[in-house]
DNA sequence: CAAGTATTTAGAACTTTTTCTAAATACTTG
DNA sequence: CAAGTATTTAGAAAAAGTTCTAAATACTTG
């Protein structure tokens, strides 16, 4: 089930971080392990959590490897969210 | 900082269902655990964990304690997540 | 194709989380 | 207050998660 695997791969600040970071549009590994006090072995082995989460996806160039934000999967967390508070969310909304 | 400590909280499929639950009302600790294949002790811990994270708080009657949801903690997270998606919430909501 | 740079994989060490059993605390009521 | 029910705490065992080092893969370019 691909909803639990987004809030276990949400739970770690470092990768929280990650997505942070990746707001501002795509960025290589070595380029988001440098943010970090970290190998990038470590690094990686977020990345592959993020990816298997399907929170952010990759993209190849020359020899670089670029993660980019996948947004998609966080509406289903935000309706889940919503759903405890009682109800619809644009319903609750003004 | 209580940032981390939902979405640790959260990141439970245990937790995330005593949350589901609670959407019904206010339910006492053996009643939540009766819907799981757990010990008391277990579920008591899961208990403590949200209850530290702020997504229940409890209050006694007789011999039971009765635990609730509190979704205020939820905005935050909410805010978080949708700032990942590139912006204000509302602004996206139409 | 060789050398260099970027990233990932494997495997081990360490830490944290989850679960249980047994015992303790808390409260209620006869 | 004694006995009973509800829940929590303590401590140990097991499982899962995080990090590192070393080595492997992948791609680029002279």
């Amino acid at each position: 089930m691909a909803f639990a695997e987004t809030f276990k791969a949400l739970s770690d600040p470092v990768r929280r971080q990650i997505l942070d970071l990746l707001k501002e549009g795509p960025m290589s590994a070595g380029d988001i392990g440098s943010h970090f006090d970290m190998t990038g072995a470590t690094i990686s082995y977020h990345l592959k959590i993020l990816k298997k989460a399907d929170l952010v996806f990759e993209s190849r160039d020359k020899n670089f490897i670029y993660y980019q934000l996948n947004t998609t999967v966080l509406e289903e967390i935000m309706l889940w969210i919503s759903s405890l508070k009682g109800g619809d969310f644009d319903a609750e909304s003004k």
